[in-house]
DNA sequence: CTGAAAGCGCTTACAG
DNA sequence: CTGAAAGCGCTTACAG
C-alpha cells in the first residue's frame, strides 16, 4: 500500500495525494474528501523513509537522549515537547544507547531529518568538539554548562553546578556536619561531577574544613548500585562520617540502602542528600534533601533559547537557571559540630 | 556527503561502495581498503532513509516499547538485545508515546524496516485485533498473556497474573491479614489488572474473605501519584484495613507515602506489597514484598519463542514463566487474624 | 570482482 | 487545482 495505490483508487495523481497528506492548501474540497476517505479505508500511513529522503523541509527540533532511564529527563522531555508544539515546531525524540556517539548520531539525524535545531540530554562532553559546528544548526546542551566548550553553535541551560554543590555543603555545615563524604561520577568523564566537586571544595575551604578527595570522594556510576558500592567503600575509609552528599538522587538511594545494610540509620546516624530533585525523592522515607533542578524551567528556557538561535540566527547562549535546595528529612541537625 | 561522493573520491562505482558498507564479500581487498579509508576520512554515515527505502532484507527484530519510564522494561530490553545478537539477529528498539497506537506503528515499521518479527512491551490490548495478522510477521506480547486474543500470529510470554495475585493474597492471609485492599489499573483498559483482580477474588473466596471491589479496589494510573491518590481514597472507605496489595511496585511506593502522610507506619500499621520486582523495590525501606517478574527469563523465552515462529514458521505460543514471591520487609505478621 | 542501471515511495518544481 | 516527471541516496539483480 503506497500513495500510488491510494491515487489509483481515489482517481487522482500521486502528487495530489501527497498534497492532501501534507495539508497543502492547493487541493479542491472534493479531491481532499475523496482521498482522505480512501486513506481512512486502508488505514494508510505514508512511508517516512521515502518522505524524509525526499523532503527538504525540516522536521522540527530533535532531542537526542542518552540514557533511557534517567528520571530527571522524563519530565523535561515532556515539557519540551509541549513548548515546541506551542512555538509551532514539532519535537522529535531520539533515544540512543549509553555507548553511542551522540555527535555522530546528530550528524546523521541532520542529514536524514533536517531538523532546525538539536537538544542534547545526558550527553558525554567527550564527544563534543568544535566540529559540532559543522552540523550547521543550533544545538543546545541540557542540564550541563557548555560555556567552556567554545563551540560556536552550542548553547546550554543548566543550574550552577558549582554554586549549588557549595550551597549544599554550607547547608550541611550549618546543620552541624563536619565529616562529610561525597559520591559522584568518574571525574575523568563526568563534567558535572567535576563542577560539583569544585563547588564542594570551595565551600570546604571557606568553612575551614579539610577535605581529601582521595578518601572522601567516592566515584560511582550514576545508578543505585553505584551509589551503594561507593557508600560501602566510604564507610571503610571514613569512620565517624556524619553526612554524605551524592551527586544524584539515584546514587543517594543506593547510599541509603548501603548505610542501613551496615546497621546505620538515616538520618540519625548518617545524613544523606542528593542532587536532581526527581519525583521519587519526595516519595522516599525519609524524604530526600536534594538540589532540585527545575525541570519545567530548564525545558522552557532551553526550547526558547534554541528557537531564538534558529529564528534570529543568534549567538549561542549559556543560561543558568536557579536551583532550589529542597529540605527533606534525610539530614539531621547535629547538636554541636564536633 | 553521499556514497556517490565516496565513490568518486575512492575511484570506484557506488555499487562497490555499497557492498563495502554492507560487508558484501564480493569486493577485492584493495577496493575495500581504499573505500574504507575514504569513509573513515569523512566519517561518512550512510543515509538510513535511503537504505531502508530500498532494502528488501530485514533489519532484525523490532521491539516496540510503550512507556519510556517503565522500570521493569529496562532490564528486559537489555537482555533481549543480548539474546537477539546471540541468535544472529539485530534488535531495534522503538519507544512510542503512551497515547500512540502501537499497531499502527507496527504496520509502519513493517513497511519501512521489514523486521522478521515484533515484540510489544507495555501494549494496550485494546489495539490488538485480528488484523494484527495482516502484518505478516510473528509478533509477541511481553509480560501480558495473549491467549484469549485469538490472533494467529501473536505469541506471548508472561507470569501467571491470576495465580501470582492469588498467591499474594494467600500470603497476606497466612501472615494474619484479613482486611485487604487492592490498588490496580483501570479495569476497562488494563488487561493484567483484570487478571490479577480475578486471582485475588478467587483467593478471597477460597479463604472465606468477603471482598467488595466497589470499595476495596482502588483504580489508579500506574504511577507513584496514582498509587498515592488511590491509597488516600481507600483509607477513607476502608477503616481498619491492615494490608494493601498494589499491582505495581511504583504504585506501592505511592501508597506507602500516602499511608505515612496519614500518620500510619509501614508495615506496623498497614502492610504493603507490590508487583513486578523492579530493582528499586529492593532499595526501599522497608524492602518491598512483591511478585517478581523474572526479567531475564521473560526476555530469553520471549526472544526464543519469536525466533522459533520466524524460522520454523511455528504457531503462536503462550508461555507462562514462573513468578517469585519476594518477601521483603513491608508485610507485618499479625498475631491473630482478627 | 566491478560497473551501469533500475527502482524503493515519496515530494516538489514546472506546466497547464 | 491537477498531473507528469525528476530526483532524494541508497541496494541489487544483471552483465561482463
Amino acid at each position: 500500500m503506497t500513495i500510488k495505490d491510494i491515487a489509483r483508487e481515489a482517481g487522482y495523481a500521486v502528487g495530489t495525494v501527497s498534497r492532501v497528506i501534507n495539508n497543502n492548501p492547493n487541493v479542491s474540497q472534493a479531491a481532499r474528501a475523496r482521498i482522505l476517505e480512501v486513506i481512512q479505508k486502508y488505514n494508510f500511513q505514508p512511508n517516512s523513509n521515502a518522505k524524509h529522503l525526499k523532503q527538504q523541509a525540516s522536521q522540527g527540533i530533535a532531542m537526542i537522549v542518552k540514557g533511557t532511564h534517567n528520571m530527571l529527563f522524563a519530565p523535561i522531555l515532556e515539557k519540551m515537547q509541549t513548548e515546541c508544539t506551542a512555538a509551532g515546531y514539532s519535537g522529535m525524540v531520539y533515544y540512543i544507547d549509553e555507548n553511542d556517539n551522540e555527535v555522530d548520531r546528530a550528524r546523521r539525524i541532520c542529514r536524514e531529518h533536517k531538523p532546525y535545531g538539536i537538544i542534547f540530554l545526558g550527553s558525554n562532553s567527550n564527544y563534543f568538539t568544535r566540529d559540532l559546528n559543522d552540523l550547521g544548526v543550533p544545538c543546545l546542551l541540557m542540564t550541563n554548562m557548555a560555556v567552556n566548550s567554545e563551540i560556536e553553535n552550542l548553547s546550554s541551560v543548566s543550574v550552577d553546578d558549582i554554586a549549588s554543590a557549595a550551597r549544599m555543603i554550607e547547608y550541611l555545615h550549618a546543620m552541624g556536619h563536619r565529616r562529610i563524604a561525597l559520591i559522584g561520577g568518574d571525574l575523568k568523564r563526568s563534567h558535572p561531577s567535576t563542577s560539583r566537586l569544585t563547588g564542594c571544595l570551595g565551600a570546604f575551604s571557606r568553612l575551614g574544613l579539610a577535605f581529601d578527595p582521595a578518601v572522601q570522594y567516592g566515584d560511582a556510576r550514576f545508578t543505585m548500585s553505584g551509589g551503594y558500592k561507593a557508600m560501602e567503600r566510604l564507610l571503610e575509609t571514613n569512620p565517624g562520617l556524619t553526612a554524605v552528599f551524592a551527586f544524584s538522587d539515584i546514587m543517594a538511594i543506593g547510599a541509603i540502602r548501603a548505610l542501613r545494610d551496615h546497621g546505620l540509620r538515616v538520618p540519625e546516624d548518617v545524613s544523606v542528600c542528593g542532587f536532581d530533585g526527581i519525583e521519587l525523592a519526595d516519595y522516599l522515607t525519609p524524604r530526600l534533601t536534594t538540589i532540585r533542578q527545575p525541570a519545567d524551567r530548564l525545558a522552557s528556557r532551553g526550547v526558547s533559547i534554541l528557537i531564538r538561535c534558529i529564528e534570529d540566527d543568534g549567538d549561542a547562549v549559556h543560561e543558568i537557571v536557579p536551583y532550589e535546595l529542597v529540605e527533606g528529612e534525610s539530614v539531621l541537625r547535629l547538636e554541636s559540630g564536633k
